[in-house]
DNA sequence: GCGGTAATACTCGGATAAGTCTTGTCCGAGTCCTTATGG
DNA sequence: CCATAAGGACTCGGACAAGACTTATCCGAGTATTACCGC
């Protein structure tokens, strides 16, 4: 039961990706230096966002990242599967058919209560991430936030920032 | 996002274990032919299940594992935590304290919103698991074999089980 | 025949390798901006 | 002075290693059984 470090990650560049104006883009390597991680990996993150359609990039000079659908209808639970994919985490591997008592292929068409309960908890998770959006975390940072780190935020955005199309 | 398959060989096998008669044991290697793993892996989990307490060992001949508390008592959160730990599967990494806008580390005694987010899933998965002891896997298992099978268990039971001290 | 003892067989227990996935990095492909040049 | 085109700089994008963890295995520690020997 483990989480790659991609997912936190994502989940901030998603994050301050929200608070960008429309038509600014923040290139890869930015949004890398404004949570201190390493770039490459970053990019590789970013990447993934983009092939799950989170996020749209523009190349060259003046490209970058931005999102691609409104903050509030991106959850947490969409960045999760687009870092860590769709596979559920408890993998039923059918071992009720082995042994000298296994049950008979033909009788095993529903899944067997261990992989049912933990199939149904998996699906509590995935309720509790798909309730939270990108907006909830820009409240919640702007709550946990005084003015004076708000405008040093706002002051790197506009010192970084660069315009791209669509 | 991923779950060892430790955890479903203990859960399976602390589900045969239950339906063991009190003062009987069941050997590592019996456990694992009845299952059709690995011998040796499945004694190491075992091991881990005992180190957490869940179950019991004797050692030398006519030893084997049982359970140490009664099948009711014991959740599925039980096992996953004998075999992969406490730790939660999000590890928030505080980047919120990194690059040129970090916060100062005396403003982050509350977890930040990602982090909480996260907690509180993984807080519904822990419960749903909770919710579930041995005794459901027993009372699913039972309603998806029929008579035949069920006495072919509890013929292999009466060959390869052995009496044990507590 | 019976009790004691030593050998034995069988089991758990922790220490030890191989495989796979996450983590981390690099260089090439592609695009826009800049600049020089000619009209 | 303006249009154009070539060059350059910057960014994304996917292919390429290192490390960590899961998976898998083996042999030593420990105990009940069992056979043997003496009484």
């Amino acid at each position: 039961m483990k989480l790659g470090s991609g997912v936190e990650w994502s989940v901030h560049a998603c994050t301050l990706l929200s608070v960008l104006p429309e038509g600014w883009s923040l290139p890869a390597e930015a949004i890398a230096e404004y949570h201190g991680v390493p770039p490459a990996y970053m990019a590789k993150h970013l990447q993934s966002l983009r092939r799950a359609g989170l996020v749209s990039s523009t190349r060259g000079a003046a490209g970058g990242y931005r999102l691609r659908h409104p903050p509030a209808s991106i959850s947490l639970w969409d960045i999760v599967v687009a870092i860590e994919g769709r596979a559920p985490a408890f993998r039923c591997t059918e071992i009720r058919q082995n042994g000298p008592c296994g049950a008979r292929p033909d009788a095993c068409r529903a899944p067997c209560g261990v992989a049912a309960s933990f199939y149904r908890a998996e699906q509590a998770y995935r309720d509790s991430l798909r309730s939270v959006s990108l907006v909830d975390m820009v409240t919640a940072a702007a709550e946990q936030s005084d003015a004076e780190k708000r405008s040093a935020i706002a002051q790197w955005l506009q010192k970084t920032a660069v315009r791209s199309e669509a």
